[in-house]
DNA sequence: GCGAATGTTCGCTT
DNA sequence: CAAGCGAACATTCG
């Protein structure tokens, strides 16, 4: 269930239960989530490492080891991190379990499979998970109103542009609808239709909702375990996605429905008039 | 049974 | 060569 907002939550609530911890034994049910190294060296290496600290960049979750290695995690469309009593029983689609000093067991459930793990060693650069292309975080200082303009030359709609990772870091579909409507931009409109009020509705709009989206989905460690690490986005905040047939909450005008850049996109037709020709 | 679902990457076309 | 589009990945749900 990951955008920004929700990998940062995850990250909320595994830090604290993951921190000095030492890993047991990592037992990978299924190889093919293992991007980096090979599942039986994944599983080795990683061993009686001890825990310093989990950090997120884009929609990328990393957990740093003391030693200096570093494991590093994407959700992708259905990935769940839990950290559970080595007791509980086992859910369908778990695909890795690490045994931790603790008496717990941090375990990954990911239905559809897409979500990938890799593990750097002190000093392996890192040219596979993509974290190095990345652009900056919404909330940088270098994310301004100019950046986007230059990033935006090609004659891609803008929706697109919020959606490439190199431009900036951790928006997906539903986010890149809750900005828009927010900064009153039609998903479809070209980069080059956009006047420079739009490009400064747009930096400004990025963090704010972001930062309110991740406010909004703050949960304690119970209530996110009770949800299995799933049932944690705070849905009813949102404006737009997945709302097409109802009213604008602005101005009641019905919500529509369109396909941008093969995702599927929501928006309102008064809030958010389409500029492009 | 069909279509769509929060993400990314690959291959093909323009 | 760069940009952009659709398909693919695998499963569930409405």
């Amino acid at each position: 269930m990951p955008e920004l907002p929700e990998v940062e939550t995850v990250r909320r609530i595994m830090e604290p239960q993951l921190a000095g911890r030492t890993i047991l034994s990592v037992r990978v049910c299924q190889p093919q989530i293992i991007a980096h190294p090979a599942p039986e060296a994944f599983e080795r290496a990683l061993c009686r490492q001890t825990i310093s600290d989990v950090s997120r960049r884009g929609k990328f979750l990393r957990i740093q080891m003391e030693s200096g290695d570093r494991l590093c995690l994407h959700l992708r469309m259905t990935g769940q991190l839990l950290v559970e009593s080595a007791g509980a029983p086992i859910e369908k689609h778990t695909h890795l379990i690490a045994a931790l000093s603790d008496g717990n067991e941090l375990r990954y459930i990911d239905v559809r499979r897409f979500g990938r793990f890799w593990l750097f060693a002190k000093g392996e650069a890192d040219d596979r998970t993509g974290i190095a292309k990345l652009g900056p975080e919404p909330t940088d200082a270098a994310l301004t109103a100019d950046y986007l303009k230059m990033r935006g030359q090609t004659g891609r709609p803008v929706k697109a542009l919020l959606h490439d990772q190199t431009v900036v870091a951790g928006i997906g579909n539903i986010y890149s609808d809750e900005i828009l409507f927010a900064a009153g931009i039609c998903p479809k409109t070209l980069c080059r239709d956009l006047s420079d009020q739009d490009w400064a509705r747009l930096a400004a709009k990025i963090p704010e909702v972001l930062l309110w989206a991740t406010a909004q989905n703050e949960i304690s460690p119970e209530d996110y375990l009770a949800g299995r690490g799933r049932e944690y986005r705070n849905t009813p905040h949102l404006r737009v996605y997945g709302l097409s047939g109802q009213p604008c909450a602005v101005c009641g005008t019905v919500l529509q429905k369109l396909t941008v850049a093969g995702r599927s996109s929501c928006y309102c037709p008064n809030c958010q008039p389409d500029k492009g020709r």
